[in-house]
DNA sequence: TCATATTGGTTGACAACATCAACTAGTGAA
DNA sequence: TTCACTAGTTGATGTTGTCAACCAATATGA
């Protein structure tokens, strides 16, 4: 059968190619059964703003790689959900300080755990020391990736 | 600064977030670079059915995980390329048999250099016994997030 | 063997994400 | 003051993912 042929197909273009669809499909169906009114996207930007707060979008657009149009755009909706405050930088006007409000912070919350879900899914079985190594060896690639 | 404060956020999420992100940037571009007239599902695709000659639409988004219409599309054009040939299979009438043609196969030498040269720059420096413990609790995860 | 469920594939509609270029307004340096 | 540059916005357009309806072939089981 197909299917036992293709599990020795071990090159690691298919295990992230893989992995990083099928982590992406398991947190968006958790996000989905926390019934919360969010993409992706808002996820990981409430995520960002949350543990960085008073960041940019610049910032945000330089850290996670993304084009800043997208990034304009996500904070626009995140912002029209009441979620996020932009204040003007005092030191730039041309830049705006993001930070969680009262209502992100309580989604913030739940948001965490609908993740943290993914993640003992994810990580059943593994333990610390391998999850370690794994990350180590995660970053080191993308320190290669990002020249 | 932010970028520095960032580094150590060395959660699994955001690697495997990230790394997914840079290497599809990465192939998009090394695809590019080499002149292929091809997005990246045709290059996974094309891959998948040379590796797999005759296998079925079904088959493919079954392993892939993703959506049937999608596979369809994706094939379609291929076939509208020119690269790759359908023939109904014998055994069951609804399904179609798909193979690489001539053209699919002189495309696939250039799509393996295009590859290779992301390969050799995300794997630069990590030796071959990390590659491989990296590649197997990459499947460990794939695994748990299968179910 | 005939109704019924299932499967392989197709299509349409649409949401989510990415990309590129043009633009405004503020900043910084010569 | 002029000029290059940066933060952010907007528009257009392309790519990828998702869902539901549908057709034809197949498998099931009464």
């Amino acid at each position: 059968m197909l299917s036992t042929n293709m599990k020795n197909e071990t090159d690691i273009r298919q295990v992230l190619w893989q992995l990083a669809f099928q982590f992406k499909v398991s947190t968006k169906r958790a996000v989905r059964d926390y019934d919360l009114p969010l993409n992706g996207m808002h996820v990981r930007l409430l995520q960002m703003i949350h543990r960085h707060p008073d960041c940019t979008a610049q910032q945000i657009a330089g850290v996670t790689g993304r084009d800043k149009a997208q990034i304009t755009r996500v904070i626009k909706e995140l912002e029209g959900m009441a979620l996020i405050t932009r204040t003007p930088d005092p030191e730039d006007r041309r830049a705006q300080l993001l930070s969680l409000n009262d209502k992100g912070q309580g989604l913030m919350a739940r948001i965490q755990d609908a993740e943290d879900e993914v993640k003992k899914t994810l990580l059943k079985g593994i333990n610390k020391k391998d999850q370690n190594t794994f990350i180590e060896i995660g970053n080191r690639m993308l320190d290669n990736l990002r020249d």
